[in-house]
RNA sequence: GGAAGGUUAGCUCAGUUGGGAGAGCAUCUGCCUUACAAGCAGAGGGUCAUAGGUUCGAGCCCUAUACUUUCCACCA
């Protein structure tokens, strides 16, 4: 006995138990055979911080239909997953937890206790996202599972820093940074977020010094004055010309400042001078440069007015001293006015505080050499972004994009391999770590800051392959096919790997760049923790299934756009699962025979109509499946197979047939469950990219030939197989028994009510060859194929093949009948007239294409029988 | 300020080289038809944002406008 199903789609019962069975067999590794071609994937790698979102869910879940895809066709394919240590996001949690738990701060700790309990956090946290990981059916090879500070990567970071570092890409500078004061570190451009805040535009004036004048210069931040030493104009603004030169007494500070003239100033904005603090504002700092001006730092780390210049305010917060100024400030005379104005303020991407621009000691990776190359290979095409429209954002960026800074004051993350040496001065740079000074032998301190954490991400395309080492997976996997990712992170992540390839292994990370948009809520709001609005997928598959999950994230969603997640959405996808289940059921519930009878091939000549007509449209499926998939458009082939499986398989060819089957022993019926079995094999192995887990489950319970579905061969288009006129045919009698069922539906004759049927077609044979199905599927009693019929008392159904004749004269409203005869007349007379006007056209018959207005021809032929009919059923109606 | 999207059925969205507009959900009608009510059979519902243009032909290509989303830059 055949093993069947549960009556219910239950994807509790066999997700678990399936994943285990594919990693026991190790399906997952990459077919070492060196014939097949290679196909490599490396994982964005989630951060350890907590735990998959949906967008993950979103990610995995597109990497792993190709990857799936790609291994069914006959690849080697690969799938590297792994996890990053996310320095500030996890440090930050980290943190949270031990002052929320325990009190403490990282520095009561220690640095290295502190790091302990991150490796805690990272063991118990990286473990539970892999496990989601394997919850979502992700086909990665668990065996080369890496972490971003692991052994191999950590390698990896040292070796590129030691060799930017050599070549005079990395440097140590004085440069103003992004600074969290709530983090304490540095942040690179990329890790500011803008926001509009309110903010107020003060107009303060600064007494020119041996005269009673004044400059008034306008300012959102008067806190910065402490740090001001200058103040500039427009080189070619009249008013001020005569000033240039002069100098002024800073008010609160008494410091004397000059007038400075620089192009920086735009003469039409504020008052068009512009107070010049080089420590604390970035187009400051570059004026100051230009006019070796002095710094003046008056913040400390935590935004706290310093001692050194901050006078009175000293120890005060920004925001605090600036209220407190600006109340000395009217108090001295020196306020002009004050104006709102809404501005636009830098935040820290981690924590959301407002990010002080600050001159700092930083490290610094110098990008206009290494951009080169990353514009290069992605303008000349090598590397292509899917949707292209993405090419821009990343051109736009790489062009304009300034130093990174990549040192962080913080603990988590690699530390940066510069050596110190206080005796002599000496700084050493080295892949090993080293104890005494190189030149004096006085012993060194390591470097405290470590680095970004994007600083390694950019590294992970090649050292998880084993970089710097030579080794085989990066002969073989690199560079990768194709990278999936959010749009969010092409400047932090995409970009830096570009560049990174380029310059380290002297070639591009990966072929395509696969970009996906957000998964927001039902009402189109980003998923956030402040707004509670985040669905965990952990619960949805819980509650739906994985495969219902990964079918509600890959469909009706065209590449690179957000998509809403909802309910809806999810239940339909469950719905199509408990479909293809059920289907399967049935099948399943009907195959009496052998396995190896079953799984044979029929032949051609035992084929019905209905059996090419499905195996074709199979075929087709198939060649638009495998082309969308290659086209990166795996929205548009999932709906290919929902809609083959749903309308054509579930609700016409097994109704087709059932009067085959049911006719136990007989031949036709084992041919109907040959072709049976061969559709829904085809159909699980389309799907199972997708829904990996349903197709496995049924697959086993089916007669099957691979050990496990996953690695059986993706079905090929097969030119053969396409059976033209048997799918005209089918077409036909299908649109007429559509005809018949709307019929009967609109003079509510229920199925129960069995007639007889009256054929009037010049496809006499489809008719004969298919009147069983004809019968059963329009509930007719009988169906008689006939040159003519002639009967006052039925209804006439034009249709594509023919006339159909319902004799029902109880139930037909003449009256009713008459009436819609007619409107359908006009409506058909109507298409005539379009269709006649057209072909009139001079201009469409001699420009549009032969079968364009074959096809148009046809379509009138066929209106012009139908008017017939017509008339000849009006007439019949008095 | 720059850039890229979006505007298609009541809702959410597809629509791959231009050749008579689709799905899911919702609504309405009729069905427990022996795989499936998480289902079956039907029905209604759209001047494809607006205005021009190219074309024999435009949801699709071009121009402009309106509204909208996002990203980047930023004038202190």
């Amino acid at each position: 006995m055949r093993k069947e199903l549960a009556k219910n789609y239950a994807p509790r019962e066999f997700e678990d138990r399936i994943y285990k069975n594919w990693c026991d067999k190790n399906y997952f590794a990459p077919d070492p055979d060196k014939k097949k071609p290679a196909f490599s994937i490396v994982i964005p790698p989630p951060n350890v911080t907590g735990q998959l979102h949906m967008g993950h869910a979103l990610d995995e879940t597109l990497q792993d239909i190709l990857v799936r895809t790609k291994r069914m066709q006959g690849y080697s394919a690969l799938w590297v997953p792994g996890t990053d240590h996310a320095g500030i996001a996890t440090q930050i949690k980290v943190e949270e937890n031990l002052r929320v738990n325990e009190g403490l701060t990282r520095y009561d700790l220690g640095r290295e206790k502190f790091l302990e309990r991150v490796w805690d956090w990272k063991n118990q946290y990286g473990t539970r996202i892999i496990n989601q990981l394997k919850k979502l059916g992700a086909s990665c090879d668990w065996n080369r599972e890496r972490f971003t500070m692991d052994e191999g990567c950590s390698k990896a970071v040292r070796e590129v820093f030691v060799n930017l570092y050599n070549k005079g890409l990395i440097y140590r500078g004085y440069r103003i940074i992004n600074w969290c004061p709530r983090c304490l570190t540095a942040l690179s451009d990329a890790e500011v977020e803008y926001a509009e805040q309110p903010g107020s535009f003060w107009h303060v004036r600064y007494p020119i010094d041996g005269t009673d004048e004044y400059l008034t210069v306008a300012t959102t931040r008067p806190e910065t004055m402490l740090g001001d030493t200058a103040v500039a104009v427009h080189p070619e603004d009249e008013r001020y010309a005569h000033l240039v030169g002069k100098t002024l007494t800073l008010p609160l500070v008494g410091r004397k400042i000059p007038i400075i003239a620089d192009e920086y100033v735009e003469r039409d904005f504020g008052t068009g001078c512009v107070k010049i603090t080089p420590a604390h504002d970035p187009n400051d700092f570059e004026v100051g440069k230009r006019h070796n001006l002095e710094i003046i730092k008056v913040m400390n780390d935590d935004a706290t007015i310093n001692s050194e210049y901050g006078g009175k305010y000293a120890g005060m917060d920004r925001y605090e001293a600036r209220k407190v100024m600006v109340a000395d400030l009217e108090a001295g005379g020196f306020l002009v006015k004050v104006e709102p104005c809404a501005h636009n303020v830098g935040t820290c991407y981690r924590c959301k505080t407002t990010v002080e621009p600050m001159t700092s000691d930083q490290w610094f990776v110098k990008m206009e050499p290494l951009a080169k190359p990353a514009l290069e290979v992605v303008k000349s095409g090598e590397i292509k972004f899917e949707p292209e429209r993405f090419t821009k954002t990343y051109t736009n960026w790489m062009e304009n994009c300034h130093d990174w800074c990549i040192s962080r004051q913080l603990w988590w993350g690699h530390r940066i391999p510069a050596f110190y040496c206080d005796e002599c001065g000496e700084m050493t740079v080295s892949k090993e770590d080293i104890s005494v000074c190189p030149k004096c032998g006085a012993p060194v301190r390591q470097e405290e800051d470590v680095l970004d954490t994007w600083f390694s991400s950019a590294l992970w395309p090649f050292s998880t392959m084993g970089w710097p080492e030579k080794t085989e997976d990066l002969a073989r996997y690199y560079p990768t096919s194709v990278l999936v990712t959010g749009y969010d992170i092409i400047f932090f992540w995409v970009a830096r790997m570009i560049f990174s390839g380029m310059e380290h292994m002297g070639e591009k990370p990966f072929s395509t760049v696969f970009i996906h948009g957000l998964v927001r809520d039902a009402q189109g709001r980003k998923m956030s923790k402040s707004l509670g609005n985040g669905i965990d997928p952990l619960k949805v598959i819980d509650e739906y299934g994985a495969d219902a999950l990964r079918f509600a994230l890959a469909t009706g969603n065209a590449p690179g756009n957000d998509m809403r997640f909802s309910d809806e959405k999810i239940e339909a996808a469950r719905n199509f699962a408990n479909k293809l289940w059920n289907a399967s059921r049935f099948v399943l519930m009907n195959l009496t025979e052998e396995d190896e009878e079953l799984l044979k091939a029929p032949k051609d000549s035992e084929l019905t109509i209905e059996d090419k007509w499905i195996l074709a449209r199979l075929n087709e499926l198939t060649k638009s499946v495998n082309a969308n998939i290659d086209n990166y458009e795996l929205g548009i082939a999932l709906g290919d197979i929902y809609s083959f499986t749903w309308d054509l398989f579930c609700d016409w060819y097994i109704e087709m047939a059932k009067s085959r089957i049911f006719d136990t022993g007989s031949p036709a019926a084992l041919t109907a469950k040959r072709v049976l079995v061969k559709v829904l094999t085809d159909i699980l192995k389309l799907l199972h990219p997708y829904m990996p887990f349903i197709t496995e489950e049924i697959y086993q319970a089916l007669p099957h030939t691979d050990e496990s579905i996953v690695i059986s061969a993706f079905p090929k288009y097969d030119e053969k197989l396409s059976y033209k006129t048997e799918e005209e045919d089918v077409d036909r009698i299908i649109g007429c028994i559509v005809a018949i069922r709307a019929r009967r539906s609109e003079m509510n004759v229920p199925p129960s009510k069995k007639a007889k049927l009256f054929v009037v077609t010049k496809y006499e044979e489809t008719f004969k060859t298919t009147a069983k199905i004809l019968e059963k599927l329009a509930s007719a009693s009988e169906v008689i194929v006939t040159d003519s019929y002639d009967s006052d008392d039925a209804v006439a159904i034009a249709t594509d093949a023919g006339t159909v004749y319902i004799p029902l004269a109880e139930v037909i409203d003449f009256e009713k009948e008459r009436a819609r005869l007619t409107a359908e007349a006009k409506k058909n007379d109507s298409e005539i007239e379009r269709i006649e006007k057209k072909l009139a056209n001079e201009g469409f018959v001699s420009k549009a294409p032969a079968a364009v207005i074959e096809g148009e021809r046809a379509k009138l032929a066929k209106y012009l029988e139908t008017r017939e009919s017509l008339k000849a059923a009006l007439a019949k109606l008095g």
